[in-house]
DNA sequence: CCCGATATGTTATTTAGTTACATCCGCGCG
DNA sequence: CGCGCGGATGTAACTAAATAACATATCGGG
């Protein structure tokens, strides 16, 4: 039996290794951001033991796109828009009361950052933009 | 003998607790960003011994803006400049072969998030923009 | 002087991420 | 087939980052 690792309702890439698509499979099923021992803690079952074995698989994920690191919360979240990779700055909008967060790029914000670094000589390579506060949801909420 | 907490070349604020002004000092006087088990280790001559002793004064220098967090390096440097917490969000260049970084603020980014923020409903308190890349320098440098 | 607020000191613990090293598995090649 | 190589895995030990819990000290106002 062949038995490549099934059990997922959705495939995201083919070539993705057993402990790759376990995590990504984890991020997409959780409803918020989630650390590496958060994730870790969910894959017991599956044989997963140690946090290397999480690092691992989220460098690669996060190399191709598939999920992405919030620094401001050492945590990771599934990437919401299979095409965010095209536009090279992504947004995210995080929910200091729920934990939701929101994946967006905004072209203009990325020309301006891009503008700034022709001017001053910086060469990025990486752009990271978070925001925090309260989702819609949350600021309408009574208290 | 008053003896406040003297051997200090600058004042930034008349009221930062001795334990304030050392880590404030010691971000001023270093080349990069630190991070706070840096910071403690410059510090124990003068009698810190505790990760929570430098915690606490960041956490107060953050506060009032007089250092700031670089989120996506866990690390803390001085404010370069006296007026940025005039504009709210504030950007830094990070460079990823020397560790220099730039602060800067870009007002037309700040709106463009901030009219993100209104069309989506969502609330910001706090915006982390961060670029890691190569400053003028090192990019025109030979290898 | 007494009290509350703020700052400090100390120890232990939790959370996050890395280093080092052994093993395993698929694949091309002689 | 047998070998060698690169990528993925497994495991243990460790460093780094941040916090919890609790005890003291310091200062200013009533
Ligand atoms: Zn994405
Ligand atoms: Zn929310
Ligand atoms: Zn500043
Ligand atoms: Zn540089």
């Amino acid at each position: 039996m062949t038995q490549s690792h099934k059990g997922h309702d959705h495939v995201w890439a083919d070539d993705l290794t057993r402990n790759q698509e376990l995590v990504l499979g984890t991020l997409a099923h959780a409803h918020g951001p989630l650390s590496a021992y958060d994730i870790l803690d969910r894959l017991r079952d599956d044989g997963l033991r140690a946090p290397l074995q999480i690092y691992r698989a989220l460098d690669k994920l996060t190399e191709r796109g598939l999920a992405h690191r919030l620094e401001s919360l050492n945590a990771f979240v599934c990437c919401a828009d299979a095409h965010c990779h095209q536009s090279g700055c992504i947004a995210f909008a995080i929910c200091e009361r729920c934990g939701k967060v929101e994946e967006f790029a905004e072209p203009a914000i990325e020309s301006e950052l891009k503008g700034w670094s022709k001017a001053s000589g910086f060469v990025p390579s990486r752009m990271t933009v978070e925001l925090r506060g309260l989702c819609a949801g949350c600021a309408s909420q009574p208290a």
